[in-house]
DNA sequence: TTCGTAACGGTTGAC
DNA sequence: AGGTCAACCGTTACG
């Protein structure tokens, strides 16, 4: 904590970014801004090493390692969901058949049903109710058996505008719900392109698929979003993760799942998909963050440097400026061998950092 | 020097 | 409405 320069540097942008050791600003709590998250990708398929780019970028090095581990496994550079719960349990179809339960036996007692629940099938051990959860549901939701659709005339409806929802939730689920309700297969999980019915489930995948082959679009609403930081979460929502619509949610996707909680079912989101765009907050994300030096030089080195990234081997270009392009490609730099870590020169990356940040490499000229 | 990772303090949001 | 809980975050320090 010696250098306070960023932070000295935008006093009104920095109301409650911290420091780090680097001199970058950052906020305890919260991810990075998707344009930090996604430059680190791109300098690491650069061949910069993740020190340099931890310099260059002022992120501390073991959140480059964690950035780009992540990437690796899952072709994805967006954060996770943070907060909320697992997926809820007491979907209407649980609920349904508890109050079947219910009807049937007046006097069923909430364990009874809950071990009825796991015998018929209708939930597993992972996403059983609690016998409270089921007490609840017995007390509030179905209290009086006399009206047997308040459940779902209060709960179903607003479940089937499940696409409405998608702007209160910041975080969608699209497929990535699975029945058990914990989370997938996580790391390794498989990101075969085609094969979007991926166990992962909470929170959420961002798989190569997603990002290749469920490539929605982005407008430059998203990317107001991502360098403008003008939108606020719920509008967010909409490019998150869980903008994986089609795939996710059509393909491969358990329905039932997505009946059973389509709050995180996926709307065919008019932004996109892949995009890293941050599950987030941006208001938060992007509050703090929002000066042009935060991470980097003032300037705002993220825009407008047209420096284009070329991926040789996706054949596309990538633009400084252009947060929201895809990332085709998949860690071909870190797959297998960092070490040598880069297949340029060192020259090359100084000029690749330089060119993308338009900023000095403190880096390896330790 | 570099990098992976556990610990930590923090935020978030469903329950 | 507010507390709890469990997810995630990035930083730091250690090996």
């Amino acid at each position: 904590m010696t250098e306070y320069v960023n932070a000295s540097l935008f006093p009104l942008e920095q109301t409650y970014g911290e420091v780090n050791q680097l001199g970058g600003v950052f906020v305890n709590g919260r991810p990075l801004p998707n344009a930090i998250r996604l430059r680190i990708v791109e300098l690491a398929q650069l061949g910069i090493r993740p020190c340099d780019i931890s310099r260059q970028l002022r992120v501390s090095h073991g959140c480059v390692s964690k950035i780009l581990a992540r990437y690796s496994e899952t072709g994805s550079i967006l954060p996770g969901a943070i907060g909320g719960s697992k997926p809820r349990v007491t979907t209407p179809n649980v609920v349904k058949n508890i109050r079947d339960y219910k009807q049937g036996d007046p006097g069923i007692f909430a364990w009874e049903i809950r071990d009825r629940l796991l015998a018929d099938g209708v939930c597993d051990k992972y996403n059983v109710p609690s016998v409270s959860s089921i007490s609840r549901i017995l007390r509030n939701k179905i209290g009086n058996l006399s009206q047997p659709n308040q459940y779902e005339s209060s709960k179903q409806a607003p479940t089937q505008a499940g696409l409405s929802y998608n702007h209160i939730y910041p975080y969608s689920y699209p497929n990535a719900m699975s029945p058990n309700g914990k989370m997938g297969s996580g790391p390794g999980v498989p990101v075969t392109a085609g094969h979007v019915n991926i166990s992962r489930a909470w929170p959420s995948a961002h798989s190569v698929t997603n990002i290749l082959g469920i490539r929605a679009f982005m407008d430059h609403q998203a990317i107001a979003g991502a360098e403008g930081y003008p939108q606020k979460m719920e509008d967010w929502s909409s490019i998150n993760r869980a903008t994986f619509p089609s795939a996710h949610a059509v393909n491969g996707i358990d329905k039932s799942a997505i009946d059973a909680d389509i709050k995180y079912a996926q709307p065919s989101s008019t932004l996109s998909s892949y995009v890293p765009a941050c599950a987030y907050s941006p208001s938060n994300q992007y509050g703090v963050y929002s000066g042009p030096g935060s991470y980097v030089t003032p300037g705002h080195p993220w825009q407008s440097q047209n420096s284009s990234l070329s991926h040789p081997s996706s054949g596309m270009t990538m633009h400084a400026g252009d947060i929201h392009s895809t990332m085709p490609f998949k860690h071909p730099s870190r797959e297998g061998d960092r070490k040598p870590p880069s297949p340029l020169s060192k020259q090359l990356q100084q000029e690749a950092l330089s060119s993308v940040h338009g900023l000095n490499l403190p880096t390896s000229s330790s």
